[in-house]
DNA sequence: AAGGCGGGGTT
DNA sequence: AACCCAGCCTT
């Protein structure tokens, strides 16, 4: 299913809808930690790459915290990936920070610490792809860069009538078409940032507040009636289930309570972070003898069930516990012993984070 | 072109 | 319980 008609504005139309949105913005934009005028350039690309697939609601302490830890970008450089883990932890897609960091390493090496100033430069760096490239461009160096988020989708198919899968193909260029024609010269950074706030605001997926929206005498699906027809549904497959065991194994360590965790392998989910012994089952029993370097007695029963999930996987863990005495060094170099009041600090994903919660919770009563 | 990649807010 | 979020990269 693809629209055929012509998207565009007249001239004045055109010039309408800026000045609407950009008034509307300028008097009910939300106050962010990444906006205003004190922000740095590696601020905002911080919070673009942050704000990927993922609501500004959530980003919005992770990006302080970041800031506060790595306050410019040769700090960042200069970090291990660990550490960039650990503030990134439980934020998902960890591949945005290793991306994130690997460009700052970049930016730093090669381009004297300077972050380029257009879209088509910034595309170069890692992580960077036509949304965020446009972003930058125009909110850190006012190009008149266009761009298209999921909120944007939205504002413009509502706004033109335009149905269908909104990441179909044919769709896309339609909304980058629609997106490079309106995009305002004098203030794009703020003219992009009023779309994805009308949409995130107001042009919302489910009840959108078409009585407060100040480009409605311009859409063309209020004037047909049904707003939420536009977009069209996206197709989306099952999430895959999968079953695992983890074992949560405690130790002594200079008289003070460790756990072991195991670094998961740089490509794929979770991609270097830390975890709890975990592994399919029936083959958990092997992975912990391999760690500790010597059998170890699990619980008949495990202390329970855990399930995590994402959307594109239903994870189930079944969780026990062990505890092995000594802390002896592991003999794995992909394992180590951390204390247990470090756990909070750790580069864990949130599924670990349950797990040593579970553990520890049920060890304690 | 399709699939992998996280986690949580909203309704 | 759906739906979707200031997407990008690999295959």
């Amino acid at each position: 299913m693809s629209e055929t008609e012509p998207h565009t504005f007249s001239p004045e139309e055109r010039e309408e809808l800026r000045e609407s949105l950009l008034t509307w913005y300028a008097r009910h934009r939300r106050d962010l930690p990444w906006r205003g005028d004190d922000v740095p350039a590696y601020g905002t690309w911080v919070s673009e790459i942050m704000l990927q697939q993922t609501q500004v609601a959530t980003v919005r302490d992770y990006y302080v915290r970041w800031m506060a830890r790595f306050p410019d970008v040769t700090a960042l450089a200069e970090a291990e990936l660990e550490q960039v883990l650990e503030q990134w932890s439980g934020l998902g897609y960890y591949r945005r920070a290793r991306l994130l960091h690997e460009g700052a390493k970049y930016v730093v090496e090669k381009l004297d610490g300077e972050l380029p100033g257009t879209a088509s430069a910034l595309r170069a760096l890692p992580g960077v792809g036509p949304y965020t490239a446009g972003a930058i461009a125009s909110i850190a160096f006012g190009e008149a860069a266009p761009l298209v988020d999921g909120n944007v989708e939205r504002v413009f198919a509502r706004l033109r009538g335009v149905g269908g899968d909104p990441k179909g193909r044919e769709n896309q260029k339609t909304f980058w078409a629609i997106a490079a024609e309106l995009v305002d010269a004098s203030d794009p950074g703020s003219f992009n940032q009023s779309l994805m706030e009308l949409g995130a605001t107001v042009c919302t997926p489910k009840s959108p507040s078409c009585l407060l929206c100040p480009v409605r005498p311009y859409c063309s699906a209020l004037a047909e009636g049904d707003v939420t027809r536009y977009p069209g549904k996206r197709v989306r497959k099952p999430p895959k289930e999968v079953a695992l065991r983890s074992c949560v194994v405690s130790g002594d360590l200079d008289g003070e309570r460790a756990v072991l965790v195991v670094k998961r392998p740089d490509k794929g989910i979770w991609a270097g972070l830390l975890e709890p012994p975990t592994a399919p089952p029936g083959e958990l029993e092997g992975l912990l003898e391999a760690l500790v370097g010597r059998p170890v007695e699990l619980p008949a029963e495990p202390l329970g069930q855990l399930e995590h999930r994402l959307s594109h996987r239903l994870m189930t863990f079944s969780v026990t516990s062990a505890h092995v005495g000594e802390a002896a060094e592991p003999a794995r170099d992909d394992a180590r012993w951390i204390l247990e009041r470090e756990l909070d600090d750790a580069a864990l994903s949130s599924a670990s984070r349950k797990l040593f919660a579970l553990a520890r919770g049920a060890l304690s009563e």
